[in-house]
DNA sequence: ACGACGGACATTGTATACAGATTATATATT
DNA sequence: AATATATAATCTGTATACAATGTCCGTCGT
């Protein structure tokens, strides 16, 4: 077995839950932990080091982000993903991608879009480099920086949290492709970036639907038969209101 | 002190960190715990007759849903809200009415019409009878069921907690007028009902935002000065499109 | 007199120990 | 032989004990 991890330095306290959060997380967002996977907390804490305690705290704050599921007196496992939480997620995901990126628009200072730019060069590089980690890193800073730049704590969560959810079934998508780099989202992102440079609200909705739109028939080419069910746009909503 | 009440029926096991989470987050929730209070583990855990442990863990769902601040290596509090959160709240539960009105209208199957329908008379016989807890509840419940309706579980996830912070702002609301039922929601879920029964999304969506306008002019008018902001719509998407 | 340093106290995080629940195994009964 | 029951083993939840961090207060120094 692995005792050897007790190896690491004498932790700083108060770190050991913290760290135990941040790679289950890591663990379970990249994949390298199956879905549906038991977490024997006691085996994981021989493996980090520590006791079972902060493992316990860590799963139960990956349960209320919906990357573990927790049964009383059974173990616990990392979330598995069915079709309906897939259709599910785009949905959600096109949503916010359309809000945060018309809000942008509209309540962006200059920093935020300062940094939207550095980002958008960073994914672009990364594209180049054919480097998988750094594209979808770049991909989850780019719209956590639109959401931050559209000024709701609340809608920050949201897509914090579907941003996790998405890692893991991008992950699950790019591995159809020996992890090369497939990724078409640059030109949705440019198009969101200059929409908020111009501070035009409706055009950065229509970039941010265009966005989702990309991955979600990417995404849907690759998990459902051809001929299955349309989700590239999200049925109910997109009917709201024309977006030009 | 009152370890009194340690006289609790032996607690059949793996119900104490359970029964404490419930506890907590009711009180928190029902303003029975004022935003700002610390959550001292050990007197509580004397108070309800369970460890540390228990308590700690519903600290940590709680810290999960925004409810309670945890700060590393001290004390947790219960969360407080200001005027900037207030405004986030009110946009965010804008666009959920809206969304998950107008999702119910067209996903909805009869049962869930028959639920719906259900709490509408609860809630109008909550406020006959000038019943605070039981408007607040029946208008929860009733929104839970548009967006059970809806289909869409992240949604569903969404409203609840949206759900549980909007009740603090509520009861803190209704203290002002010694917690008599002032409730003009009911024209509003009326609404919402007929569309949904009539499957029309569009007349769904548009009374789903006119509840949440409702509630957010009562909010606004007594939390900000007059002539202050304006948040009775969600500004930045209100614009979106055309409702009719 | 005000501020910095230092030690005692209080409180939080982690580890270990224990108890209840579930699962697996073996034996018995039909 | 197959199912059911009892018993043992494993694992999860809770309690207790310990260690480290933060807080409070007093003293010392400038």
């Amino acid at each position: 077995m692995a005792k050897a991890a007790a190896e690491a330095a004498k932790r700083t306290r108060g770190m050991s839950a913290e760290e135990v959060y941040k790679t289950l997380k890591s663990q379970i967002i990249r994949l390298e932990l199956a879905p549906g996977t038991v977490i024997d907390d006691v085996a994981l804490g021989a493996q980090l080091g520590v006791s079972r305690q902060p493992i316990r705290e860590a799963i139960i704050r990956l349960a209320g982000e919906g990357l573990v599921d927790s049964n009383r007196n059974r173990s616990s496992i990392v979330a598995s993903f069915d079709i309906s939480s897939l259709r599910d997620f785009l949905e959600s995901i096109s949503l916010m991608y359309r809000l945060t990126s018309r809000q942008a628009a509209t309540n962006r200072r200059p920093e935020h879009l300062a940094r939207i730019k550095d980002i958008l060069r960073i994914h672009s590089d990364a594209i180049d480099r054919d480097d998988v980690d750094g594209v979808v890193e770049a991909n989850r800073q780019f719209h956590l920086a639109v959401a931050e730049a559209a000024g709701n704590g609340i809608y920050l969560t949201w897509v914090r949290n579907l941003l996790d959810h998405g890692e893991r079934i991008m992950r699950l998508y790019l591995r159809q492709y020996d992890n090369h780099v497939v990724d078409k989202a640059m030109e949705g992102h440019r198009g969101i970036v200059d929409a908020i440079a111009a501070q035009d609200p409706a055009a950065a909705e229509a970039a941010g639907a265009l966005d989702a739109k990309i991955m979600a028939e990417g995404l849907t080419k690759s998990f459902l038969r051809p001929g299955g069910q349309d989700f590239s746009v999200a049925p109910s909503f997109a009917s709201i209101g024309r977006l030009t």
